[in-house]
DNA sequence: CGATTTTTTGAATCATATCAACGTACGTGG
DNA sequence: CCACGTACGTTGATATGATTCAAAAAATCG
């Protein structure tokens, strides 16, 4: 983690509690309040939210070394309305609300740590709006391949396609038609 | 502002620059370091990017009480992509990122304020994205109806349909069909 | 008032969704 | 190591929400 010491890593480490996970486990789901912050050691999440039509829309992946929950839920302490949920078999940090407070309590820098993650954050929910925003589907997969290529190759299409805001039968036919291109 | 105490705030306003800013006059434009964050004490401010096709498209709107900003620049000190207008007469606070990292510095309870903010700016951006992704042009114009009747009422038509990523001609239209019931 | 800004309306079109069916790959238990 | 079931991907036909362009009408402003 940026701007931690070794000692404060080993402590916030220890202050979490070490998780394994089956591949379609559930960690988060609507309804129960989302205990935890998940950072990812090894493996892949998830997170989606499921409209009246019962279509999934995935709000955030994790892969190795990123954090994931439903923020609102986790930082109300309110039940969620997302669900995270495992899409290989994993290995998390898992740090509880309480525990978080009492950290950032006894040390500052873990409130930095906090701050500056939630503005990137807040940073990266901003930049996904602007690209569904101004961009078609077919600019919005050309970013994303560019800028995430390891998930691509690793998570599956639809879960893709529901992520960048579009159905699945269209990302295939995008990845037909200018997909003739080494991919 | 929520968690300070009185002198706190006293401390915070006089750290910032009091400005009278006219209708359509620029606070952050592209190619420039968003220098400041800016607190609405009176008046209407919009931020918004210019697609490649020359489309407006309103990222943030901000009335009495809110921050608005480029948070992207602002936090990177980079040049900015956005643009921040004032949509009336208005007057702002300005506080500038270097005051901001000195009164963090000198006083927790400044970076407990912006790491709340920041967070609350995520689940923000979070929930516009989910609308983005998973409601008609008319939910969305719903919802914004009932979130934030005063900005319905303030700002023109097609602001708001920008900010709700649909063109002006279709808001109309939504307006015309359901809107026979009062308005 | 006249000028500018904002909203409305109509017609044509487009990007993307939906539904349905089929093809392919994979992993797991026998 | 094969076979079967489930998960995933592709393709075609059709539908639709929303955009675009153009122009007129209405509101607001100096």
């Amino acid at each position: 983690m940026p701007g931690l010491s070794t000692d404060e890593v080993v402590e916030l480490t220890a202050a979490c509690t070490l998780r394994q996970v089956k591949k379609r486990e559930l960690l988060v789901q609507p309804g129960v309040v989302a205990a935890h912050r998940l950072y990812v050691l090894q493996g892949a999440f998830q997170s989606y939210v499921v409209d009246p039509a019962g279509v999934e829309h995935t709000m955030h992946f994790a892969i190795e070394d990123w954090w994931i929950t439903d923020l609102t839920s986790y930082r109300s302490q309110l039940p969620a309305t997302m669900y995270v949920v495992a899409l290989e078999d994993s290995t998390v940090l898992q740090l509880d609300f309480a525990t978080e407070q009492r950290l950032m309590h006894g040390n500052r820098r873990y409130e930095t740590l906090f701050r500056l993650q939630a503005e990137r954050a807040a940073a990266y929910y901003q930049r996904r709006l602007t690209a569904a925003l101004t961009r078609t589907a077919e600019e919005r997969y050309e970013e994303f391949r560019t800028a995430y290529p390891a998930v691509v190759q690793r998570l599956p299409q639809y879960i893709i396609a529901s992520y960048l805001g579009m159905s699945k039968e269209f990302l295939s036919r995008l990845r037909s038609r200018s997909g003739a291109k080494k991919g």
